[in-house]
DNA sequence: AAAATATATACCAGATTTGACATAATATCA
DNA sequence: TGATATTATGTCAAATCTGGTATATATTTT
């Protein structure tokens, strides 16, 4: 469909989503939840490397311990960006996020 | 310092900073708004190749124009979640994605 | 230069995210 | 086992983000 007719439709009140949806998750969002999904695996892992409690890391991140526990498991409260942000807290580079992000 | 002084510290009400800030802008800010602005220009690129005006682009993405534009310009109103949602929504894919925030 | 397109900015209400507290559940150890 | 440490869950006010409208500014076309 081109943009024209996208822009036709738009303007007459229709809804032109794209097809490939699947269960209501786009490619896009099932995407990122896949990242999240890695991010939390390498972040338990990272802290666990050094040593740290959810306590300790918690504070680090400069979080409470309690939202650092839904990061770790990826809730669905916790945006992306906090993940990523908790990561490089604990020392995590942007390699190892690259590393990360692309399993 | 150790996690046991942290928390000591913390208990009392002290703030304990990591001492690698600047500008007020920690290690993990700064490394997220030097991938927030290589997705603006990822986006601005993507889009171009695509022949799309953002009125278009912001139909495909599902989004108004004005707040696309603000994603083109990593605007301090936009996470770096939305940023990668809309990548995708143009159609590029996790290596491009990753090859963005490498750079 | 005027009209038409395209992009940028201001603003706001509703939705989402965050930090924090309280407390529960689970694991570890004396 | 009981005490202690650790991790998980529920809740909620405040902060932030999002989509959308309106409008301004800039660019392109005729």
């Amino acid at each position: 469909m081109d943009k024209l007719k996208k822009e036709r439709l738009q303007k007459m009140g229709w809804k032109v989503g794209d097809v490939d949806e699947f269960l209501g998750l786009s490619h896009a969002e099932m995407a990122i939840v896949e990242m999240k999904v890695a991010l939390a695996k390498a972040l338990v892992a990272k802290r666990k490397s050094l040593g740290e409690t959810q306590v300790s890391a918690a504070i680090i991140a400069k979080t409470s311990q309690s939202r650092y526990a839904k990061v770790e498991h990826a809730d669905s409260s916790v945006s992306l960006e906090l993940m990523i942000k908790m990561f490089f807290a604990l020392g995590a580079t942007k390699k190892e996020l690259l590393k990360t992000l692309s399993a």
